[in-house]
DNA sequence: CCATTTTATCTTGAACTCAAGATTTCTATA
DNA sequence: TATAGAAATCTTGAGTTCAAGATAAAATGG
C-alpha cells in the first residue's frame, strides 16, 4: 500500500516551498506542477514523430484539423484557428507557410467573400495521412509502459479536470 | 454508474478520427489531447495571477526559482535554465529583461569565472513574497471546484504519467 | 606545466506568437 | 436602401524562444 516513491521534481520544488514558506500550503502545486511537466515531456515525444515527416507540430495540427474534417477537407479560418486555439494573426501566418509549402491552398468563399476557405492539397492530403499513422502508433508507444488501469484512471482524472477549465465552466 | 458525459473538444475530434479514419485506433489521443488541452487552460489560469504583479508566467517561474533555493537567493544560470527546462540562450535573455527590471543582479561568482551568480535584489525578493501567495491562492482556487477524491486521484495519475516521461526513464 | 577536452555562458539569426488596429464584407433595421 | 454595428481576416510591431556557433575558463592527462 505505502510504497516508498522517489521523489520527482515537482516533489523537490515542493519541498523547497515547505522549507522557505511554511506559511503556505503550496500543495496544489503537486498535481499542476505535474500537469505542467507532464505537457511539456509529451509534448517532446510528440515532435519525434513529425520532425520524421519534416513538419513541425503546428503543422501537424492544422492539417490534421482539415483532415478529420472530412471531404472535401476544406474549412474557414476562423474555424480553424477557434479549434486550434490560436489568434487570427497566428492563424494568417501559418497558413503562408504551408500555402508556401504546397501543403495547403486558398480558393473563394462563394458564401461570403470576407473569408478564403483553405484546402488540402493532394500533396498535403498524403502528408497528413501517412503522419497521423505515425503520430497514433508514437502515441501509443509513449503511454505503452503504463498500466491498463492507470491509463484508464489517468483518462478519467483529465475528463473530470478539463470539464472543470473548459471556458464554458465560466 | 453509466451517467451520460456531455463530449468535450477532445471527444469531437475523436469521433471526427473514428469516421474519417475507422482503421486507426485514435484511443490514446484522449487523455494525451486532454493533457495538452487542460495544460494550456490551466497556463490562461495562472497567467490572471500574474498580471495583477506585472509580471509573465516566465518571470514568475525564474523569481519563484531563486527564492525557493533559499538564502541567500543566488544561483549560477546553469542551475536556472537546466530547471527551468529551457535553452541557455533563452536564460540569458530573461536575465537581462530582469536585471532591467532590477528583479536581479549578476555578481561574480568567486569559485568559477566563467558564470556571473544571479542574485534576487531586494525589490525581486519582495516581489516574489507576494507573487507566490497570489499564485498559490489562485492554484487553490482553480482546483476548488473538484472533489476531493477526484483531486487525490489526479494527483497520483499525474505521478505516474510523469514517472514514464521523466528523462530518467530512458 | 602545457595541450586537449569539457563546461558555462553569451551571441546571432530565424521562427513563432500575440495584441491591437486596419480593412473589407455582411447583417439588421429604420 | 442607406447605415450602423458585427464579423472575418490581415497587418504590424514587439516579445519570446530555440539552434548553432563563438568565447572564455576550468579540468584533465601526460
Amino acid at each position: 500500500m505505502s510504497l516508498e516513491r522517489k521523489g520527482d521534481a515537482v516533489d523537490t520544488i515542493i519541498e523547497q516551498w515547505n522549507r522557505e514558506r511554511p506559511d503556505l500550503d503550496v500543495s496544489p502545486m503537486a498535481p499542476i506542477g505535474r500537469l505542467k511537466r507532464c505537457a511539456a515531456l509529451m509534448d517532446r515525444r510528440l515532435d519525434e514523430a513529425f520532425t520524421a515527416f519534416d513538419i513541425s507540430f503546428w503543422e501537424f495540427d492544422v492539417l490534421a484539423t482539415l483532415r478529420r474534417s472530412g471531404a472535401p477537407y476544406c474549412l474557414a479560418p476562423t474555424a480553424l484557428f477557434s479549434t486550434l486555439m490560436i489568434t487570427s494573426g497566428t492563424m494568417t501566418h501559418r497558413l503562408q507557410r504551408l500555402e508556401a509549402r504546397g501543403l495547403v491552398e486558398r480558393k473563394a468563399n462563394p458564401d461570403d467573400a470576407r473569408s478564403k476557405l483553405v484546402q488540402l492539397t493532394d500533396s498535403g492530403l498524403a502528408l497528413i495521412e501517412r503522419a497521423v499513422e505515425a503520430h497514433v502508433a508514437n502515441e501509443w508507444r509513449i503511454l505503452e509502459p503504463l498500466e491498463a488501469a492507470d491509463l484508464r484512471a489517468l483518462e478519467e482524472s483529465l475528463v473530470k479536470l478539463l470539464a472543470v477549465l473548459e471556458p464554458s465552466g465560466d
